[in-house]
RNA sequence: GCCCAGGUGGCGAAAUUGGUAGACGCACCACCUUGAGGUGGUGGCGCUGGAAACGGCGUGCUGGUUCGAAUCCAGUCUUGGGCACCA
């Protein structure tokens, strides 16, 4: 039955355009947004609606509310894993990507949510990324100007430079020169010091390189030395790169988190990738060289107990300084450090380093300080140079430890010698004019001193990089760039620069992508890279405002109306990735003056995963024998993961599993009393006493571990708002949680109960599916009607702005249960309570609505408002409990004085026993709710 | 190692500001409805002692603050997530 209610409504409202929004309204706006799905092969499984409900149900809510709702969906549709499936089986990705685009869509449906498919975006259309390359040639046409702390057109640039040149203006990203110096510069040099200034930016750079992927990835995809896509080995490499240079925008994306309402976990990971820390740049004179180390330090209080320096084996001020008598030992330990992989290093964290031979002069106390290189200092962070202090920092200790350096200690009784003490709350001993002070006190006074002596200056550092913006693929928005005696320049064509059909996939020479194998791309003299995935998910919200609007991105008029997003749903994996790139690109869009606003999501709210429930069984190994879970150990046995459709709880079904995969067509169980059950032995409805039990795991569910399970069977069973709502009955949508449908017949019983409020099935029909005999009626509520109205009211509504969504479910069941005690059958109470229910369950909200013999579409209807002479207990039996433990109750009416309460409460016979006719010490009434007497 | 979020019945969970812990649902038990099954209904259901009335204990563990703690504080164990030689 409600199978056939459903499809109705879905067909009804589409035929309808319910659902469409439109950018013009007298009623408030409230923008909506899910993060969009990448539309891969295995479609849809219960863990991606979790936040689309959510979503969808506050999006309804509000709609109710009076607003005009953005509430929109799109598809994320370029990038790795298509092209991979293309490789492996020579489908074309944009064949694979539209075929997957069309299953998510009729999922999606079949769930009932109030998209405005109008709107629907796709990185992949060209009309979409005909944008996508048009702002990136917005990045590349414009420069950071720090001293305005915004985005400008680089032509602004180019003028300064002709003028004033690079002295006074300080774009500290490249070289300083004179305004005569620069027109002297030819062509190719003027275009490296711009390129040096754009904020997306081609240069050669360390890159985390998977070649089994055959391209670079970001920082954030990859994963404990392997990418996070298929765990493939990453390793360093040197590549010419395009990057958005990010960092310029470090200090804002920090200061732009205290505005808007993320939770505190996703702002403590944003905040820690961006990796503000403060300290100061100390250059050092090196002994009988003309050369000096500069390094980056935190700590410039602990100057005096600098023991030696370390320099990261990347930097070519090594062969500068390296003496005679350890340039082959140096040379020995760089090839060493080469030779070894990321994983590698992080896997076997040793200590190793070279001593270089030279020695650094402390400016305060002469002392010659050794200088080492090792692997531990990273080159691209600071100046790829440390100044060690043993005695305060645990790393520095053990190196020091390792090489038997001396170790001079300068705070007292807080290092014991056995380890480091990173404290600032020492007095500083040994440490010459700061002798006396506290540490965190000295920093200051010792940077003081630094910039007086023009060694050292105060000094800010982020550990976030550049973001990598090129991708050696096929699959991905290729850039309008093209090159032309190594420099690069704006294609002149007209956008989109369409990404050409190819027959392979195969990579081009010099680690170029796919796009390098054709003729006519690389006659154009055209970048053969292609954006990474998160190109077009960078600012696709501001799309969907405007989505088919050829003329621009988006209108203005649209995006200023549209504004922010208000609420934005999704999961905490993009918390460094796509969360950070879209502030930069809204923040750079702002700069430039495109939009208004500068932070593109006001609100966000991290739905947890759903996991999956794996079970495995345990072949023997070597045989073709399983085991079950009980007598597993006694047996040499290899897991495997079995779908979980095969499993009823723990137990499986064994002649469905030797049907699951011809290799087990002929296997053999021994079950859990070590009984050997061979399938096919017993025929069916005998009685079969042999069990075999499952291992059972929580893991991320996906396709490989067969523990995926598809909304589209449970719609089918249950209905579409049985699924919705069992979705959100599960828990909180901020928690994780296994998947598990047992209780899904609870949720669907609380839907057929709602029903019998209207019609009871007719006996005889029982099974038939009809609607039954009407029961409702428009009689006058009672006050025992109102009150359970009333209170659901109130309560839904709470629940709902808190994205409390588990308990709003209880709170529909607990309405319902009351409703059907008190024989409630009347349409004013009904009709109120269906308009609740619309968000979570719109298909037989609908439905009942219509059999009111109400016109119009429950959508639209008026949210009802609580009125709290129903909310309130007018008189109650009070508990009173003595130090806090209740031992009595009282008849008392509502805000009675402290004075009436205290008199009640010692006329009362247990408390006059407990008091022994002493007086009470106090007497606390407690909210409304309870007393406490306190003896 | 560092940062963050959790830990409550057989299970998923609730408890919005410190105020009668376990709402709601699942599972389970008993009964009613039914020829039977399903559906539907009524009641029970933290542990423990007790025939019962009633009592003791109880929100990972150990302490503390408070008339009163799942909630606040200190320490500790544990699960999950993030970062990881960032000087």
């Amino acid at each position: 039955m409600f199978n056939e209610i459903e499809k109705k409504w879905q067909d009804n409202w589409k035929s309808n355009n319910t659902y469409k929004v439109s950018n013009t309204s007298d009623k408030p706006k409230f923008y909506v947004l899910d993060m969009f799905p990448y539309p891969s092969g295995a479609g849809l499984h219960v863990g991606h609606p979790l936040g689309y409900i959510a979503s969808d149900i506050y999006s309804r809510y509000k709609r109710l509310k009076g607003f005009n709702v953005l509430h929109p969906m799109g598809f994320d549709s370029f990038g790795l894993p298509a092209e991979q499936y293309a490789i492996e089986t020579g489908q074309h990705p944009a064949e694979t990507t539209k075929k997957n685009i069309a299953t998510f869509k009729s999922q999606l449906d079949k769930i009932g949510f109030c998209y405005d498919w109008d709107r629907e975006v796709r990185t992949s259309d060209a009309s979409y990324y005909k944008w996508t390359q048009w702002i990136f040639l917005q990045l590349f046409n414009s420069f950071y100007d720090r001293k305005e702390n915004k985005a400008k057109p680089i032509a602004g640039l180019i003028k300064r430079f002709e003028t004033e040149g690079n002295t006074a203006n300080g774009q500290p990203t490249t070289t300083n020169f004179t305004a005569e110096e620069w027109k002297d510069y030819d062509e190719a040099t003027q275009q490296n010091i711009l390129m040096n200034c754009r904020l997306a930016y081609c240069g050669y750079g360390e890159v985390n390189w998977c070649e089994a992927l055959g391209t670079v990835l970001a920082n954030d995809e990859v994963v404990n030395g392997v990418s996070e896509r298929g765990g493939h080995p990453v390793v360093k490499k040197k590549l010419r790169q395009w990057y958005l240079r990010i960092t310029e925008y470090a200090d804002r994306l920090l200061e732009g988190l205290t505005k808007i309402e993320f939770s505190d976990a996703m702002k403590d990971m944003q905040t820690n990738w961006i990796g503000k820390s403060s300290g100061a740049e100390i250059t050092f004179k090196i002994q009988q060289s003309t050369s000096k180390l500069t390094v980056y330090t935190t700590r410039p209080d602990t100057i005096f107990g600098v023991d030696f320096m370390v320099v990261a084996p990347e930097l070519e001020l090594i062969n500068e300084i390296r003496s005679p008598a350890q340039a082959t030992a140096v040379e020995e330990y760089i090839a060493y450090v080469k030779s070894r992989s990321d994983v590698e290093r992080m896997a076997e964290k040793k200590i190793t380093g070279c001593f270089t031979g030279a020695y650094a002069i402390n400016p305060f106390d002469g002392r010659e300080i050794p200088i080492w290189i090792s692997e531990y200092v990273l080159a691209g962070y600071g100046t790829g140079a440390i100044m060690a202090v043993p005695c305060g920092d645990e790393r520095d200790f053990k190196f020091a430890q390792h090489f038997n350096i001396p170790i001079t200690n300068i705070i007292g009784a807080h290092f014991n010698g056995e380890e480091a003490n990173p404290t600032k709350e020492a007095v500083l001993e040994n440490s010459g004019f700061l002798n006396g002070l506290v540490m965190k006190d000295a920093m200051e006074v010792a940077i003081n001193k630094l910039t007086e002596l023009h060694i050292g200056i105060k000094k800010v550092n982020y550990r976030m990089r550049d973001a990598a913006f090129s991708r050696q693929r096929y699959w991905g928005e290729p850039f309008p760039i093209t090159w032309k005696d190594n420099v690069a320049k704006e294609w002149k064509g007209d956008l989109p620069l369409e990404l050409p059909h190819v027959e392979t996939y195969s990579p081009g020479p010099d680690a170029q992508g796919p796009l390098a194998n054709i003729p006519e791309w690389v006659a154009q003299e055209l970048e053969t890279n292609t954006m990474p995935g998160y190109a077009g998910s960078s600012w696709y919200f501001l799309r969907y405002m405007d989505p088919n609007n050829n003329e621009t991105f988006c209108d203005r008029k649209a995006s200023d109306y549209w504004n922010q997003v208000d609420l934005y749903i999704g999961g905490t994996e993009h918390a460094v990735g796509h969360l950070l790139y879209s502030r930069m690109w809204t923040k750079a869009l702002y700069d430039l003056g495109f939009i208004g606003f500068d932070e593109p999501f006001k609100k966000l709210v991290n739905q947890g995963m759903i996991q999956g429930s794996s079970r495995f069984v345990y072949r023997i190994v070597g045989t073709n024998q399983f085991v079950s879970h009980g007598s597993k150990d006694n047996y040499n046995v290899h897991p495997l993961h079995v779908d979980v459709s095969l499993v009823d709880g723990v137990e499986l079904d064994m002649d469905a599993f030797v049907r699951w995969k011809p290799e087990y067509s002929d296997v053999e169980f021994i079950c859990e009393d070590s009984q050997l059950y061979r399938p096919g032995t017993k025929k069916d409805g005998e009685w079969k006493l042999e069990k075999y039990i499952c291992g059972v795991e929580t893991e991320k569910m996906s396709k490989s571990k067969y523990n995926t399970v598809n909304p589209d069977e449970l719609c089918k069973k249950y209905g579409a708002d049985t699924f919705r709502m069992y979705e959100m009955f599960l828990g909180p949508v901020e928690q994780s949680k296994p998947w598990d449908d047992k209780g899904i017949e609870g949720v669907h019983r609380f839907l057929r109960k709602l029903w019998r409020l209207f019609f009871i099935p007719a006996e005889a029909s029982a099974k038939a599916g009809d609607e039954g005999k009407k029961v409702w009626n428009e009689d006058k509520p009672n006050d025992a009607e109102l009150k359970v109205l009333h209170k659901t009211i109130r309560k839904i509504e709470e629940d709902t702005e808190r994205f409390s969504f588990n308990t709003a479910v209880s709170t529909f069941m607990i309405c319902v249960n009351d409703l059907a005690d008190l024989k409630c059958h009347k349409k004013e109470i009904l009709e109120k309570v269906l308009i609740l229910l619309t968000p979570y369950a719109p298909h037989i909200a609908e439905e009942l609505w219509s059999k009111l013999d109400n016109s119009g579409t429950i959508l639209d209807a008026a949210y009802p408002k609580y009125e709290s002479k129903y909310t309130v207990e007018s008189s109650k039996e009070y508990p009173i409990s003595i130090n806090g433990k209740v031992r009595a109750n009282i008849n008392m009416d509502l805000g009675l004085e402290q004075g009436d309460v205290e008199k009640l409460v010692l006329q009362n016979e247990t408390v006059q026993k407990w008091l022994e006719g002493k007086a009470p010490k106090k007497i606390i009434y407690v909210k409304n709710k309870m007393v406490n007497v306190v003896i």
